[in-house]
DNA sequence: AATGAATGAGGATTCATTCAT
DNA sequence: GATGAATGAATCCTCATTCAT
């Protein structure tokens, strides 16, 4: 007898389960919007709905978890020493959907100990860039990091709006306006 | 016999209800967001659902019906000759929920020729006052049409996003940068 | 093309609708126990899972309509000058499932307007009941209402949890420990 | 190679994890009532969700287990000269919940031998103390062990159903009409 | 024999949309 | 043309049960 169910893999699945998840999660948002069904993503990972909620209790987290992930390349990033406020902006631009959901969530939930940790995470990688372009002259002493992540918050956004094809033009000029903004003397 | 069915007033209710049904969207979206049930919009008009839908058969009509309103609105504030780019702010800025989803909308949809239309409008009411402010050496003669619809676009999307409590600092902080990008000479 | 869809009767079904409901319910609640699914209910009502959270938002909202119906049956029978206390247990014994989720539900809630209204009027049923046998002689001066509708309780309690078949033997046998316990002198 | 997950104790863990079951069910039960998740149970107790399922193949046999236990305290306490029907009351009162469970249980499933044997011993129990009883003039020569048997399932059903804040009330009026039934001449 | 993750069926609830009146 | 009830698909979430380790 052949059964529909799929197969128990047992717990050994779990981490490969996560990562799974972790990817479907970011192609269903890509494609669908933050609001997309969870299901559509238990389902495009290969992982039955329970395993999702036990990852991931709800929606939030799962988000969390992607920004979480986000953060960290972010933070692999300025560790570089040759990185720059432009090479940030160019990896929000990719994770353009992902990062406005990030600022949504760290703005709706201020008080959320998740979120806030977030925030702080995000706001430790754009000061340190900040203070290296400043210390190199390339941007100018006014510039504040809300200023930076208020640039970035708006520049993700208007990027999670725009038909990808248009993002790379979008980019540009919006980051033209800030450059200005940002311009040292 | 007495009925609870609210008594059926007629055709003439007609542009009375649409009326209302607009109203009743505005508030709406605002309190609950966009993608708020159109139940509750036909309920807070004091609308039967069939009717809601007899003049606006879907979500995106609503919606541009209101962008319509509003532009109407800016357009007689560009109509008055002592109108200024921050005085298109702050009108923008009130409206910051209804903006996006204009924005949404027509980047969303931009072959439907019914947001083209309304960005045609926006683009007609930004490049009159842009024209203006370059005349009077209150904005670089650099500074574009798009430029400036980027500039509100992105500022419409962050306020939509922000605390309602905290969007006049964001406005303010947001428009410094703009001022600074726009700034002539 | 034939459609699954059951064809939409229009409002003036809702009257039958509500009818079918409660009928359903009864008969589902009987069978299947109190915590029955509701959509089991929808379904044998012939009825949209949609109109049944209509008329009834709730599990709650439907057992006291249910009660409500069994409450005013008991009414009509203390207005005969002829019924007694017997023939109130009779009906009981008859509703024992309902009984039983009635007063669970009354004592679960006891500060909820709509459940008080439904105690209150089970209250006045036995207090009527309780004067006019006390009057004939056939009940003692020492019983009072709250001693009835205790009995009354536990009696529908027990006669829930009993296989159907045993009840009219459970029933007897209960009564006659409470006639005992209510009998003059 | 540190692990999150709890050491497998092996086999020998097997009796104490079913003392740990069975005093999580008990709390599980009482708290969030009978048909409380069984996952809450293995959680409490420290158990795997697996090792819940050896010891207890489903939620009858779980009950069964608590109920044995509970008889084996009646037992005891009627090996006791001194016990009386009081007492044994107090103890039903006590666990009204598990009592009412186990009298739903043996009325659902009469014909199982589980427990078939479960309410043999009840009978044994109240049949012990009833002739007790009587022998000292305390009870009528009328009462029956069946009697007594209703009225504590009456009893423990009522008090079930009571907010556990009235029980004492709920118990003393209730034992009080039973007193009147069982009164000796 | 214990562990706990995986599975998916099932149930509650919402809401866009239709349609008789 | 207005009304609002009816419809059911879709989504969220829970939990009993299985099973690899």
């Amino acid at each position: 007898m052949t059964s529909k169910t799929k197969a128990n893999r047992g717990p050994s699945a779990g981490p490969e389960n996560r990562r799974a998840l972790l990817a479907a999660a970011r192609e269903v948002f890509a494609t669908e919007g933050f609001s997309a069904p969870l299901s559509a993503i238990a389902r495009r990972a290969g992982v039955g709905q329970g395993s999702l909620y036990r990852h991931f209790p709800d929606r939030t987290t799962l988000a969390i978890a992607i920004f979480d992930e986000n953060l960290a390349d972010l933070e692999a990033f300025v560790d570089r020493p040759e990185s720059t406020l432009d090479g940030l902006l160019d990896r929000v631009i990719e994770q353009a959907l992902a990062s406005t959901a990030l600022i949504d969530l760290v703005s709706a939930n201020p008080h959320d100990p998740h979120t806030a940790h977030l925030a702080e995470r995000l706001d430790a990688v754009v000061s340190r860039l900040l203070t290296r372009e400043q210390a190199a002259g390339r941007l100018g002493e006014h510039v504040t990091p809300p200023d930076v992540i208020l640039a970035v918050s708006m520049l993700a956004g208007v990027l999670a709006r725009s038909d990808p094809a248009d993002r790379p033009d979008v980019a540009r000029r919006a980051w033209a306006l800030f450059h200005a903004a940002f311009a040292p003397g």
